[in-house]
RNA sequence: GCAGACGUAGCUCAGUUGGUUAGAGCGUCGGAUUGUGGCUCCGAAGGUCGUUGGUUCAACUCCAACCGUCUGUACCA
């Protein structure tokens, strides 16, 4: 017998793609209504622009005719313009406001959340489709926007439940690197570039791995040589220094000259003996690059911020300076800050992962000069909504009321009259705010009815056969308590007969019963909630 | 992009020095039980062994290419 299906397509997701459950989406929106309470508070204001863009406008990547798509998922347009999916959502603004400068009152304070989209390898928790939640200062020239948008990410992380000491942002500045590398004569714009990457590396590899990096080269456990920056022994000392100067030189401050900020912060992680002072670490900065001849410009930036967010009261717990962030090759012109979160990140394995920063962003004062040709100075960061998900989940502290699952009527005559009555009880549920539905399957299968409401899990099924409609009742079934009562029924007629957790009431008392049994339900869950969390 | 490992049922995995008809557990569906979920028992469906080509009397097994997954690495706005 010959196949009936010859060619019968196959299911798939794309790779680097994937279906979100209803728990995730859950869990995402609480998220996002968290972040954005905190951005309003700040007075950001939303605004969206879409998922495409003219390729032109989004940045460098300018499809070219070997692969048009690298990088980015491009597309042309009926008019044969180039148009890509948006990879992030700051360049997408510059686009925005340049477009309506005329009309947008700078400077301009806006935020949103989306999709954004890259064309490249997927691994764990790398994804082709992710959401970012982006705030920016347009128009905001000073670092004092800087300082602002640091204050607002630490603000945003302790309002996802993240306690102090298991974040920190950490603040850099793209001119001290500039200047680095300036003084060390490092001109080649390719060596350049080299030296960042090598300089981003140091959580992975340590800072041997970047001195190696930095050097002729690296190579990895597989063999694998990855090619260096080249730099002489003498320019890869004058980097490390400069670059890991609060870790070569901790200088911890004493009592006497401790802000308050500071001093809010000592033994914070608790077993710190002392506290790096982000206003001394600036001044050691400062007094090291005068003596090695590279321009302060970016540590008098760095400093301001030190004291700005130091006088709001954030300390080096939550705020830090640190000249080894990189962040990005691209269009940050001054002021650059990460989150970086702390803890240890476990996967689904158990193992724990490299997680690297949940956010980040800096200063961009180029990126609408580009449409306008008029200086727009701008500021603003981005959260990895779906990166930060990941870890949420691992510290638990991801929205967990489960929405609960409906009231099930259940179906036992299926004449229009009968499921009228049905459908009218569902809706008496609904109208008083309770989740319900009536089974919408194969009615006749009375057993196919629990068994579905079983697996939803939901929380009381309700039944009403001929019987119980001659004599004006219903009856409710607790499936929770029903659920733990089969533990103790081994034979399965008695468990049918003895109908368990079962209650017959009038049907006019339908709506209070429920509402009743439902918050009995939620008390348990509560208890028990308080139970595990007593136990651990 | 580069290197390596892997690819057998919806899932987790057996298996074959190349030889009739490829197995198990779990899951799914049906029945025992036409008005009651779970347990138990009985039964069924589900695979061109990742794809294509090659070697061979014979390929799930050997070879090649491709596709996909995973790991490392590169790139990462």
């Amino acid at each position: 017998m010959a196949k009936n299906t010859p060619s019968k397509l196959k299911a798939r997701l794309p790779r680097g793609f994937v279906d979100r459950s209803a728990a995730d989406i859950r869990a995402t929106e609480a998220m996002l209504a968290k972040i954005r309470e905190v951005y309003e508070r700040y007075g950001f204001d939303p605004v969206e622009t879409p998922a495409f863009e003219y390729t032109d406008c989004l940045g460098k990547f300018l499809p070219d005719t070997d692969r048009p798509n690298a990088g980015v998922f491009s597309v042309q347009d009926d008019d044969e313009q180039w148009m890509s999916l948006r990879y992030d959502l700051t360049a997408p603004l510059a686009r925005h406001v340049a477009e309506n400068i005329n009309e947008i009152q700078l400077p301009f304070r806006s935020y949103r959340a989306g999709w954004v989209f890259r064309n490249e390898k997927p691994g764990p928790g790398r994804f082709r489709q992710f959401m970012q939640f982006d705030a920016d200062s347009v128009g905001a020239p000073g670092v004092q926007a800087d300082a602002e948008m640091c204050m607002m990410m630490a603000d945003t992380m302790e309002a996802l439940g993240i306690p102090r000491g298991s974040y920190v942002i950490r603040v850099n500045n793209r001119k001290v690197l500039d200047g680095i590398l300036e003084a060390g004569g490092v001109t080649d714009s390719e060596q350049k570039l080299a030296v960042l990457r090598a300089i981003d590396k140091l959580d992975k590899f340590g800072e041997e791995g970047v001195a190696l990096l930095l050097g002729e080269g690296r190579k990895d456990e597989s063999g694998d040589f990855t090619k260096g920056a080249g730099l002489d022994s003498a320019q890869i000392q004058k980097v490390l220094t400069a670059v890991f100067i609060n870790k070569i030189a901790i200088d911890y401050a004493s009592d006497e000259t401790a802000s308050e900020a500071e001093k809010s912060s000592f033994n914070n992680p608790p077993d710190a003996k002392g506290y790096l002072s982000n206003r001394l670490l600036c001044h050691a900065l400062l007094v090291n690059a005068d003596e090695g001849g590279i321009p302060l410009e970016g540590y008098q930036e760095l400093s301001q911020i030190a004291d700005l967010v130091d006088a709001a009261g954030y300390g080096p717990d939550r705020i830090k300076i640190d000249p080894s962030v990189v962040r990005g090759l691209e269009y940050y012109t001054g002021p650059v800050y990460e989150a970086e979160l702390l803890f240890d990140v476990t996967n689904e394995k158990g193992e724990v992962v490299q997680f690297g920063s949940v956010g980040g962003g800096g200063r961009y004062d180029g990126l609408v000069k580009r449409f306008t040709g008029r200086d727009v100075p701008a500021t603003g960061f981005s959260i990895g909504v779906s990166r930060l998900m990941s870890a949420l989940k691992n510290l638990k502290k991801l929205q967990a009321d489960e929405v609960v699952a409906p009231v099930l009527v259940t179906v036992m005559d299926g004449d229009t009259e009968s499921l009228a009555r049905y459908q009218k009880m569902t809706q008496e549920l609904r109208a008083a705010g309770i989740r319900a539905e009536m089974y919408q399957g194969n009615w006749k299968k009375f057993g196919n009815q629990l068994k579905y409401a079983d697996r939803r899990g939901c929380p009381l099924a309700i039944i009403q056969g001929g019987d119980e409609r001659a004599e004006g009742t219903v009856q409710i079934k607790d499936l929770i308590e029903g659920k733990r009562l089969s533990g103790e029924i081994a034979d399965n007629v008695t468990w049918r007969e003895s109908r368990p957790a079962q209650v017959s009431i009038p049907e006019a008392d339908i709506v209070a019963t429920v509402r009743r049994m439902l918050a009995e339900q939620a008390e348990d869950r509560a208890r028990q909630d308080g139970d595990a969390g007593a136990a651990q």
